[in-house]
DNA sequence: CTTGACCTTCCAGTAAGTGGAACCTCTATA
DNA sequence: TATAGAGGTTCCACTTACTGGAAGGTCAAG
């Protein structure tokens, strides 16, 4: 099939699609016209690539997921690891997300929020003490 | 001052400090051998662009930010609006990684994690349904 | 007079695509 | 048969917010 074809079936784009192809993600065989010609094995893993990065994996990490889901013999604990890791990452960002607006929602807290200049979020910002 | 102290006083790296420049975030005068000279007013205001984008504004919105922290007649409604803004948005940001972290916790949940080459989280980001 | 720290500019790369231009190919219809 | 339109191709540039590195200039100390 060709490329609009499998960027519906894999929820891509086929922008997307041929980046992935750029770096080495996916390797889809020509027909003689040179356009791409997809295989529903190169459909799957173009599904796989757009599950694992709709779940916070990186680039990178897909690869190496992709490796795995090639290695017939690779280790459950592997992909298990890495996805604990993932999880470990998404928790931290969260904190940090958490504090970021715990400070926002102070500054906000302490502005008035009129039509006067006076506003302690720019004093804030500015490094102005006033509290 | 010369650029590495103005780095120090803003907690900022110097290529951020030129890059900030070349985005026209601030613009310090130069001494006759054409090293940048920064005031104390610059430094503020390198600091006030390194407390925002630590707060997890973005430049664009450092930008506006800061023209308002120029204009001496701002509301400070305006500066509220936008930091509410930024409070709603880290909110969906962290529901999004929440519901990252509930599917991950769900694939992790499932897989033994052994030395075998079956595992479920393959399983699940190849399509295949597995439950 | 040379060493070293610090400064300068410019070019390239990062992550993960997206947008657009210029051009090709196939199918359908007037 | 001519042509219009859909969808394919390549390549280049842009995005965000920097960071790294090369090549060279400047200045104070020893």
């Amino acid at each position: 099939m060709k490329i609009g074809e499998a960027a519906e079936r894999s929820n891509l784009p086929p922008k997307t699609i041929r980046f992935y192809e750029d770096i080495d993600l996916i390797k889809p065989s020509r027909t003689r016209n040179q356009y791409r010609d997809y295989s529903d094995n190169d459909v799957y893993r173009l599904l796989f690539l757009q599950r694992s990065r709709s779940l916070g994996f990186s680039i990178e990490e897909c690869r190496l997921l992709l490796s795995l889901y090639d290695d017939k013999n690779r280790a459950s604990s592997d992909v298990k690891a890495i996805a604990s890791a993932k999880i470990q990452q998404i928790n931290r960002k969260r904190q940090e997300l958490q504090s970021l607006k715990n400070t926002l929602l102070d500054l906000v807290k302490n502005c008035h929020g009129d039509d006067k200049p006076d506003c302690p979020i720019i004093d804030d910002l500015s490094g102005r003490k006033f509290k």
